[in-house]
DNA sequence: ATTTGTATGAAACAATTGTTTGAAAGTCAA
DNA sequence: TTGACTTTCAAACAATTGTTTCATACAAAT
């Protein structure tokens, strides 16, 4: 574990980038919220630009240890793995484990900087693979093209709810919005997505015995 | 038509803002590509903030005025109606009229500001209230929610392409994501959805007769 | 030609910014 | 106890920032 206001800053630091971004957040702010002198940070990171990279880095190890997928054994079925990956995804989106890890990894998706390319690269990627090898076993014929076609279509549902939840709270409300739980968007969007590949009576192949419908 | 130096620094603000945000951007990077003296900005808008809000109003008409939604008649076929506007919006994220206007509002979507909060609504609202009014056509007898539900996995679809070109280009390289044009993420999206709707063998309806695939 | 109003510009201001520096305090090993 | 090393701090620096000010140029009306 590194030194304790090492710690602090890249905390606060993920914070701050998080809320405004790497121009809009100073480093005098930064060190305020951790407690520490401003000259700290090029003491332990050397300047602003890697105090920004190791927080997104710090942030990337927050998102993946959250909610990590089941490990899988070979005789899984891909419907399973399906339902799995979208409730995991979903969950990640809603219910993050750190909020400002994600918001600042969102905002590196959305603008990358070319020094956390690589960061971004080993965040998407074991989830980008891990759909694609789902969707292959679901539709073996399948050109590759189409299979990233229907995998950015299943990921754009569940990036919604994270990305533009401002706009969703603008159209139905705050409290209509937190109408749309974790178990109930994770429902609607793998029955929409089986729908879409043609197994729409194939839902409750996806999902856990417990997660037994109670809503209207 | 406003004053042609107004013009150049609404023109200006808006790709300044879109790239880098409010704090990001500064006033005399914005009066340098504007080609005007730093004075101009408090002088035709009195601060950077009411720039800033007038850039988003800017960047909001450009937005609405580059790809329209047909003008439907009453006994226009509502898969008609949802294929158009799938391939409306759908364009309006890959081939923008104006690239800095819509990644602008992109940004005010994904974290609005209180002063831009009703040029957001308004944008959105009129989208929304017709794919809703679309839905309903089609699902008379749902409940709203799950037809929110639906148009936030159609939209989010839409969106992916925009918000997360990104991550895409990252998966499946630059060239590969060319591949994926207009008409054939059009299709892909509305055929998607179609399936989720249970509606597989619709595709047809959806579609204008010129748009005959003759991809692979 | 003169007056009035508009637009532009250079310069200045106060505040903030990222970074550096040398001193002081704290910790650890010998 | 002493010396070496690490950490923290206040202060300072140069650069940038948003805004203001006053002078100048230009345009329009009289």
């Amino acid at each position: 574990m590194t030194d304790p206001t090492q710690e602090r800053l890249l905390q606060a630091a993920e914070e701050v980038f998080a809320e405004k971004g790497f121009q809009g957040g100073s480093v005098r702010e930064i060190c305020k919220r951790a407690g520490a002198n401003v000259a700290a940070v090029n003491y332990y990171f050397g300047d602003k630009e890697r105090l920004y990279i190791e927080a997104v880095k710090y942030a990337h190890r927050a998102c993946t240890q959250g909610t990590p997928l089941p490990n899988w054994t070979p005789d899984t079925p891909p419907l399973r793995k399906l339902g799995d990956f979208i409730r995991v995804f979903t969950t990640r989106m809603l219910q993050p484990s750190s909020a400002a890890s994600l918001q600042l990894m969102m905002r590196e998706m959305a603008q990358p900087t070319a020094a956390c390319v690589e960061v971004v690269r080993d965040y998407i990627r074991p989830m980008a693979e891990r759909l694609q090898a789902i969707l292959r076993e679901l539709k073996p014929d399948a050109v590759a093209e189409d299979l990233y076609l229907h995998g950015f279509s299943i990921v754009g549902q569940c990036l919604f709810y994270r990305q533009n939840r401002p706009i969703a709270a603008l159209l139905v409300g705050d409290e209509g919005f937190q109408k749309f739980d974790v178990e109930r968007v994770t429902r609607h969007i793998t029955a929409f997505t089986l729908g879409a590949l043609g197994l729409a009576d194939r839902l409750p192949d996806c999902l856990e015995s417990e997660t037994a419908e109670v809503a209207r």
